[in-house]
DNA sequence: TGCCTTACGTACTGAAGAGTACATAATATT
DNA sequence: AATATTATGTACTCTTCAGTACGTAAGGCA
């Protein structure tokens, strides 16, 4: 009961997403925020609590999208490598069109760690964790498959593509040139061929 | 002429650089920075310009120092690619006790890079770059070893490892468990043996 | 010794920021 | 229709911040 909401709650917070994601923490103001949800600064306190509270559902909304959208590049693909190979091109086409030059939301969260801001550090930690969780379950399909050596270290491999693509996502930011991705993603994915 | 200087420069940059790491750009005052240089505001604008010109100061400083650093820990090892092995190594002692938790400057200079900086964009791929070439070189001179093979590609190595890296430090912020980041490093030097 | 130049310290200015208070509007329930 | 409840809009508080002004101190140089 009581008067209803004249916004969307995953809509609004999709734009806070955008505006952090361009922005950053500490360069998001609250007005920002406003502006960019279309919401008054009551409605916005209201609806998602203060500014940490605010960023911390942004980054949980938006590593639940990154995950479902790995899993759907990889499901589409002929085979699991080429899934995650088309995966990190389409990171790159992004970066080089413009886009894309914000780089991960999740790896910016994770620049933005202080030393003492533990509980942001355990937020971070853990959507890296789903990202490097759904890259396992792939890897595992396809040594399933016989795509992948039984020998291989799937875990491990998780771990670095998880790091690489952060690590290419970052360098992009400073050099959106598409030789220069395009080099260290080719280094990467030889990765998974031994 | 006219009265000297009371504090060294490159002593005050050197902490400069330490609170910019440590707090990040927007996360640090002008105040911090007196603080931890032990300068007034008068002397810090004197010697360094606003806080723009500071950021910039610290960034090359740090970035010459990083390229000593590489060059340095490479010409002490057995071979390059033992070299390169333990300037890997040290990065991840380096989280794990604590310290390298603060990510590289470098990245943390990247991950701030705002659409519409362009200077500061600038600055920090160049600081890349060099990183870059110094890793190169190496690897140049283990073609010539005989330690990397001379089908490799030198600078595709070069781009991968530099990515690679900040990936690890990057990783290393959120997740700082050695087994993780052994098992990024593992992968990422096994791209050398090809 | 006196003056010129540069460094240092303190106080200030004007703006922007996060979070709150409070009055008003819109709906559900009785 | 009256009321309780939640949403919205505006104005405010209090803090922090970047950059500056200006008076004072300390040397170099004639």
């Amino acid at each position: 009961m009581g008067r209803p909401r004249e916004f969307d709650f995953d809509d609004a917070l999709e734009h806070a997403i955008q505006t952090f994601w361009a922005k950053g923490y500490e360069g998001t103001s609250i007005d920002d925020l406003c502006e960019a949800t279309g919401l008054g600064r009551s409605s916005l306190y209201a609806a998602y609590g203060e500014k940490q509270s605010i960023y911390a559902q942004a980054l949980e909304r938006y590593e639940r999208n990154a995950v479902v959208r790995i899993r759907a590049t990889i499901a589409n693909a002929r085979s699991v490598r080429a899934g995650i190979a088309a995966f990190i091109q389409r990171i790159i086409d992004d970066i080089v069109a413009g886009p894309g030059r914000r780089g991960c939301f999740i790896g910016n969260c994770a620049a933005e760690i202080v030393r003492s801001d533990r509980t942001h550090a355990a937020r971070v930690r853990r959507s890296l964790q789903r990202i490097e969780n759904t890259f396992a379950e792939a890897l595992e399909k396809a040594q399933a498959n016989g795509e992948l050596s039984k020998t291989s270290d799937v875990v491990a491999l998780a771990h670095f593509l998880t790091a690489g693509i952060q690590g290419l996502r970052l360098v992009g930011k400073a050099n959106p040139d598409r030789k220069t991705l395009e080099d260290i993603a080719a280094v990467m994915l030889r990765s998974l061929d031994n």
